[in-house]
DNA sequence: TTAATTTTTTAGACTTATCTAAATTTTTTA
DNA sequence: TAAAAAATTTAGATAAGTCTAAAAAATTAA
């Protein structure tokens, strides 16, 4: 069993182990977790003694094969609530973190299963984030993304990577939802800033946003 | 703002003083809180201290406005809950009850109207009790159990008082479900069992089964 | 390659919720 | 109504998770 706090980190781990680094620093932990080192030092120490992760002083942590399956579990649940919230009781895709953060820490094999199966065992989340099956597989398809285009190149968007609701709210103003078909009409050097097309009409896109949206050739 | 383990306590003391007593005693908490009445003793004065209970030493608790507020909602979202378990996630009514006690706790107002909206307004959980609406209104209207009506009498099973699995198992086995139209053919003094005809068929049911089936005439 | 800076850890303290054991108050009973 | 029993509270400890301030280790830079 794994406390509510446990589960943030593993998931925090895990989200910063798969974006590079085999050790993942006291420091970033503490940021992303909101929280000071010193306190990461004292939980760290906890899950390893757990075997939820290894660590190693002044190094850092990943995860063991048990802290994984509790981390990506957790995930998998946030996933699936979200798309709970957005399709069925109607939230808009900026309004669920927050309150899916809390529902992915109940702790009910059974609910997860049947929620997946009253969803329609969807594959993707509102913000077009993979959802791990029930065995911990994640399909990891989003490589590229806009900014990596080429001019004139064509694309649609599948995904976001930044989940501010702020950036959400931009691009719904902006008809930059996902399954929108993308061109790329010019790039600028200057300040990485892009001309795309969007059913029709051109319009500006900062290297900020450009840069925070998944997308797929097709 | 309140934790998981006030809306715990807020929940037993509503519980306990709405059978009877003024003054809930730090005994029957700890007993259904599955705690001691140590913990209770301390926990009871910081509750006292936010203005959600009024307590006196030697004497027990009752809950201010402030606290009853959120023993209902807390009470409110835990049977919407239960709604959505059984009639969406197709769970059994006597499985529901430890994953619902979780899902009491998430906090998000949006949330439980969406819910509520989406489930059709229910005004019964699936074990009949009365969810109360926004406001905290409850309808209380079981006020006769089984072991009250007399011989001949005739009745329609609304609710139960026990909420055990082994007990709703063993309603299920014996045709005893909401909603199922009662009749009583005769009463023993002994050991206060009762004859009743279900659907054309007599069946023998003791005083522990009776006295904890809520019904209403007609 | 030593000094300065940054990162990480340790030490000691705080809060929440709990416990056991002892003390106190209330209630019961003889 | 005084003694015994039961209920309640206090005192002192513990565990989880956090913090600040200081010490130690690692990295960077001159």
């Amino acid at each position: 069993m794994s406390t509510f706090t446990e589960e943030n980190y593993l998931k925090a781990i895990y989200k910063l182990g798969h974006r590079g680094e085999d050790w993942v620093s006291t420091n970033s932990l503490a940021e992303i977790l909101n929280t000071k080192a010193s306190s990461v030092t004292d939980m760290v120490k906890k899950l390893a003694e757990k075997d939820f992760v290894n660590y190693k002083p002044y190094t850092g942590v990943n995860l063991t094969a048990k802290g994984l399956e509790i981390a990506v579990g957790t995930i998998r649940k946030h996933r699936l609530w979200e798309v709970f919230l957005v399709e069925r009781l109607d939230f808009k895709w900026d309004e669920v973190h927050e309150i899916a953060e809390e529902l992915e820490h109940i702790n009910s094999d059974e609910l997860v299963l049947r929620l997946e199966k009253f969803l329609g065992y969807p594959k993707y989340d509102p913000h077009g984030d993979p959802i791990p099956d029930r065995n911990g597989k994640v399909l990891h398809h989003k490589n590229r993304v806009l900014s990596d285009l080429k001019i004139n190149e064509e694309a649609i968007i599948v995904g976001v990577k930044e989940h501010a609701p702020s950036f959400l709210q931009y691009l719904e103003k902006h008809n930059l939802l996902l399954g929108t078909r993308i061109k790329v009409r010019n790039k600028f050097e200057f300040d990485h800033s892009l001309v795309v097309e969007v059913k029709g009409i051109e319009n500006t896109v900062s290297h900020q946003v450009a840069k925070n949206l998944y997308v797929v050739n097709e």
